[in-house]
DNA sequence: TAGCACTGCTTCGAACTCGAAGCAACGGTA
DNA sequence: TACCGTTGCTTCGAGTTCGAAGCAGTGCTA
């Protein structure tokens, strides 16, 4: 470490705000829109996204639950979910016994893109329309070196988990 | 409505993707850190926190909910928690016996005095870090545009929810 | 001052989330 | 091939979240 001020300066803290209140009250937007017009929780949403932009619209349990930043007991129970309104398939993979292989079927196919146009036009109504191109660009540059600084910081933190003093 | 083009340039894609990215990453980080000093959770935190930053440590219920886009009954249920810990108090406001005006103790000042170093530091080295100074200078005025349009835009939506078919 | 809509909080039930524990399959080693 | 640590998913219990409903206090109007 070179410096670790006590503080953050002003600048840094309205950054921070900013973006945990742009965080908070566009997820709830979104989730919202999401909700009125598909039925989709935000998760949900996520995770059939995801699918539909996989190679053969499937993908590992892992490795969906990695991409959504999600525990991976949370995503067997929200593949449950979908696989009864019949949005996905689970199989077990050829490949690896182990492994369950979830895929979007049609009807996924169709939420997905019954929910899509409206997801956009929140997004550019409630993001978008109050930023300038360039401004756009700039958001775009910086957050994707944050995020690929966060990504690559702590490859996958381990340090035990506490919750309240478990016994004495 | 000016224009709704029916996607998004890969520019905003980007932003949007970096963005959720960088939201899911540092708040599971910042989450952890949390944890793991004070025994906060990122709500706790940011309700005292929000205490710490008004008047005399004391807010309304009301006004707290809506500081951190919490709902009521997920308020009064940390209230109570936070006041079997000691760090705040509850007692109805003298102006209006509805109202319940939850102040921080001493005790819930030492916890954030506790968590706060470590907050910053993370925030330091997970998000700051990456950015240059300019970056951040831009990052504050980008968001904090979209935060003030996003406040104005949807000064409280209704419309009844609906989760799944109550009924066959 | 009686009536009444509204506000502020809490209670309640249902849904969602997580980590720990459990179970099966894999892959390396002897 | 028998063993054994590891990996991938699910089950389980506990904790958290939300909206609807309920209840009390407020303030406006007649």
């Amino acid at each position: 470490m070179t410096e670790t001020p006590a503080s953050l300066t002003s600048t840094q803290l309205g950054a921070y705000f900013a973006f945990t209140e742009v965080s908070s009250l566009l997820r709830h937007a979104v989730e919202k829109q999401l909700r009125d017009v598909g039925d989709l929780s935000y998760v949900q949403f996520q995770l059939l996204a995801r699918l539909g932009d996989s190679p053969h619209g499937q993908q590992r349990m892992t490795d969906l639950a990695d991409g959504v930043v999600y525990s991976r007991s949370g995503l067997t129970y929200q593949a449950q979910l979908l696989d009864q309104r019949g949005l996905v398939t689970r199989a077990p993979s050829p490949d690896d016994e182990r492994s369950t292989v979830i895929s979007l079927t049609e009807a996924g196919r169709d939420v997905l893109a019954a929910v899509f146009p409206g997801h956009i036009e929140a997004l550019h109504s409630l993001l978008f329309a109050a930023l300038s191109d360039s401004d756009i660009d700039e958001l775009a540059r910086i957050l994707g070196a944050a995020a690929a600084h966060l990504r690559a910081i702590p490859p996958r933190s381990a340090a035990p988990r506490r919750r309240s003093r478990p016994e004495a």
